[in-house]
DNA sequence: ATTGTATTACGAATTTAATCGTAAACATGA
DNA sequence: TCATGTTTACGATTAAATTCGTAATACAAT
């Protein structure tokens, strides 16, 4: 089997990988300005991080121009539900409902995003 | 306002954590062994841990007898939201209906939980 | 060419989390 | 009392994540 490895990838690091997922690909300065927003970052603090992103595997680069530009090289769904299943396993007892209803009664959901809910939920029930 | 202060248990706390919500209080030597089901780890470390966390407020503790006993000093409802919401805005872009998505697409739910789900959307709903 | 600016590379320092060895305190039972 | 086992306390070590200073490099403008 390949791909055996599963890289998990830091909070900062997913932070970052977020952006890249934003954009397809992205600079670090790209990067490192969107991150700003949010937090204090010094350049080469995000620099670096994206270094070892790339050291990782989590992220290839394209660097024939010197500003090198930094592509995903992980699965945006993938790791997203890496990170949703491990948390159900560690903290919600192995239940995804009771992630679910956290995740929604302690939220004020929007009555649309209700209704998008409900209609995945008739899709799972269908697939039966 | 009180209680501002906010503490963000680590991985390891947290699993602490929810034997301590399991069984409402407990010994050192009743988390470690429920730890080890899942896990290597040693008792010291263990313990350890244990104690860092009544140092940061997350336990308190009866010393009465030499054997202490731990009892949660967070609230698990709050702690779990507190958790899914961050997860929520740090990589599904605050969009609850996004990570429930993820989390009952990509696994194999039964049709009891998915059950469950859409009662409280009934729930919800009405409540508008 | 020279200067100024932006970028990468490198490595060190700091911080936080996790692990564990060892000793002291205490209780129990022979 | 003495030996044994359990528990806590303490501190050191390791490991991982993060931060950042500094230098080298490239590029552009003058």
């Amino acid at each position: 089997m390949r791909n055996t490895k599963v890289i998990k990838p830091t909070e900062s690091e997913l932070e970052i990988l977020t952006v890249l997922w934003a954009n397809g690909e992205a600079t670090v300065r790209t990067v490192h300005e969107e991150l700003t927003k949010t937090k204090e970052a010094g350049y080469t603090t995000t620099l670096k991080l994206m270094q070892i992103m790339h050291e990782k595997g989590l992220v290839t680069r394209n660097t024939e121009s010197k500003t090198h530009i930094y592509i995903p090289a992980v699965d945006k769904q993938k790791t997203q539900l890496q990170i949703v299943n491990k948390m159900i396993s560690s903290l919600f007892a192995g239940s995804p409902a009771d992630m679910v209803m956290q995740a929604l009664g302690g939220n004020n959901t929007t009555a649309a995003e209700l209704k998008k809910i409900e209609d995945l939920i008739k899709t799972l029930k269908a697939k039966k």
